[in-house]
DNA sequence: GACGTTTGTCGGCGAAGATGACAAACTGAC
DNA sequence: GTCAGTTTGTCATCTTCGCCGACAAACGTC
């Protein structure tokens, strides 16, 4: 009956392709491997038992793993329980690398991420504002890369490179339709750096919030929650949402924007072109100028404001408890949206959860169905700023785990 | 390759139970009869073609599926075109049925469609103030069953029973959180209509916008769509959002309340002890006080509305106008949160498209961002009032379509 | 009526997982 | 230290399922 739910998600609507028998070994290896990407080294009979195949079967696909160098088998270490020890599989982190890239506001980032989630190396340097142009964004990136890999072990295959952007990225080409914060329209910013890089392996490029809320959601707070909210503000204010364990992207890949909600008729103008929007309230600049400083500030004015808030500066209070009370304004509709069993805040937002968490959670009881909100807790990331370069390392991997021995044939030719 | 893309979708995240060689019969023989099912009738050829499986394995599902008495086979009507003809395969419509129930404000209604989706018999009825209560509905359905019943081939077999009801519906136990126009609160509806009727096979149910959508996704104006919002308004508004040609349902079932998302402020209060719903914007209630009329007026007051306004009566020209204000904002919103690639207005909201479309779009225009609605068409519902009952039906037909034999194999002895 | 074309059918093949017997490896008690 | 008990890996065999290729059937055309 198990087998019956995995089947009724699996091949759902519409006219799909017919199912041959090589996709049962193709489906079974992709599911050992995601298992010990997201979980961690298992021994054969936790993966028996997790799977329901036979202890044949699992012994097969392992060992087909460890012919592949995914998966490297270790005797387990006895743990005092009787019986014959099980080996424990581990994914083979130090060959099997995805190069994630973040190209953020006023810093870029680049990291090399092992299979199983491994941070290998990280470099992230902030940059003036003079840099944010494409053609300097390309160079700055191709030499991070360079460096990075230089640090790499030489046997290894990169997987894939991932890259979150500050802006509307469209999935179905990779391109960036429009990033104000870095004024970049309609850039085909995945083909021209994979041009630049040389083409080894695919970069797939997706917005910085969808892919924090990916990271989130696979290995920060969320991990293992089926239906997300999560919320990235920062200068503005993006999403993710995660429903049945999947990412919705819509139909180009720009769901998720949901700092454009219209909560304020009656609001400001927002450099979208509308009026009202849900960033122009609760945004970094719309608390800075509630506090009376510049909505330029930047993240020392943040620093700056919170340090008041911890002295229980008025002003600060009173601009932390507004953004609160437009916050959970905000969160309350989109709970009755998606109905999620956890709401996340990132960014600016996860840092200011603390002073506003109360409140927020008062207007979702007053504003939300009771029905939709049962149940739903409100955390903070767990990842804090990285959580979208993690992210990026996650869409890197995703076709690996979809296919290992597949994508594999592919990576290692292309070299 | 595109058998990696079918994996990909299919045993996507999280650790799924592993896949055994019976799976891929049973989900090829799934795709054969959603195909029939959602497609109609289509030759041994056309499904070779479709599903990519070779002519033997088509011979032999389509075989299978004959002796379940699914499927029936027929020659083809040479059409003129050389070669063999090859037989026709259609689904058997008579013998394979789901009854469909929709329990709305003032109507009941109950069908019986069988398989391909045509409607054998269906009966509506007027409901008075006092038959709401969940025991006279309860009756007036098995009465309404019973009915519709008797008119069916006495060799078929009933795979479900789809109830859509107009209230909150937590789909992990079939009950019905809250209705509010029903005044109904936490009670176990699925379980107690089971047993009404005999429990003779499975009650599913959901809130009707939700099914709305459905039917609307599987044979309405958006068949074949992938990303859809369903807006379906009445005395209140609810919603169907569709991602990746799945239904959105929430942690528990309660995704789509679209109608409670906040959009004003200093709103009206909502029924729902917020403020300023989209529901207070959008619904009826509005529409009919800003034309001068009362906002319990109902189905003939929209109709004297709607009059009006063909004749160019100002009051009704401009009620309609506001409505088709707050309905661009509210959809802009979602479209930002979504990026749908069609928008489809349901019930009232259907009825008055051709009022407020030029509106909406323009509103959506201003307020929803370039990237995101670029491309998404705003349409009325094909389907009209039927639509949650088509729905119902679809929702019955579900369990079947995942697992052909496995569903009717439980289905047959329950009898 | 012969020919070309398209399609169903059937037997054989290979891949993948299940099954069950047996061996291996570890714990713990005497 | 040995032996029973337990758990697990391995191997040979079986079943299921789809693919492949050969052949026959059914249709249109000339």
């Amino acid at each position: 009956m198990s087998a019956v739910s995995t089947t009724r998600a699996a091949f759902s609507s519409t006219p799909s392709t017919g199912v041959r028998s090589e996709t049962v070994r193709s489906a079974n290896l992709a599911i050992i491997l995601r298992e010990l990407h997201f979980h961690g080294p298992a021994s054969r009979s936790e993966l028996v038992a997790r799977t329901g195949l036979t202890r044949s079967a699992i012994g097969a696909l392992v060992g087909e793993l460890v012919k592949a160098d995914l998966v490297s088998e270790q005797r387990a270490a006895s743990d005092g329980s009787p019986g014959r020890p099980s080996p424990v599989a581990a994914p083979v982190v130090e060959r099997n690398v995805t190069l994630a890239v973040d190209v953020a506001v006023d810093s870029l980032a680049v990291a090399a991420v092992g299979l199983g989630g491994v941070v290998l190396h990280a470099e992230r340097v902030d940059r003036p504002r003079e840099r944010v142009a494409v053609d300097a964004t390309i160079d700055d990136i191709v030499a991070m890369v360079r460096r990075v890999e230089a640090a790499l072990d030489p046997g290894c295959r990169i997987i894939g490179i991932g890259v979150g952007v500050v802006g509307l990225v469209n999935r179905t080409d990779n391109s960036v339709s429009i990033a104000p914060n870095l004024g970049w329209h309609d850039v085909a910013f995945g083909a021209r750096l994979q041009h630049a890089l040389g083409s080894r392996a695919d970069v797939l490029v997706s917005n910085d919030a969808d892919l924090a809320a990916l990271a989130e959601v696979r290995r920060g707070v969320a991990a293992g929650i089926r239906d997300v909210l999560y919320v990235w503000g920062e200068v503005g204010v993006g999403g993710g949402l995660v429903s049945r364990g999947e990412p919705i992207t819509g139909a180009a890949g720009f769901a998720g924007e949901i700092g454009h909600v219209p909560v304020n008729p009656d609001g400001r103008p927002c450099r979208c072109g509308s009026v009202g929007c849900w960033e122009t309230e609760v945004g970094e600049g719309a608390l800075l100028e509630r506090s009376g400083r510049s909505p330029e500030g930047g993240r020392d004015a943040v620093d700056a404001l919170l340090a008041d808030a911890d002295a229980g500066v008025p002003s600060a209070l009173d601009a932390l408890a507004v953004q609160a009370r437009w916050l959970g304004i905000g969160i309350a509709g989109l709970i009755n949206v998606m109905n999620p069993s956890m709401v996340v805040l990132g960014g600016l937002l996860g840092r200011v959860h603390p002073y506003v968490s109360d409140q927020v959670t008062a207007e979702i009881e007053r504003r939300a169905l009771e029905s939709s909100r049962r149940g739903v807790v409100v955390v903070p990331s767990a990842l804090g700023g990285d959580a979208p370069l993690m992210g990026a390392a996650e869409l890197a991997f995703e076709r690996l785990l979809a296919d290992p021995l597949g994508t594999l044939r592919k990576v290692s030719t292309s070299r």
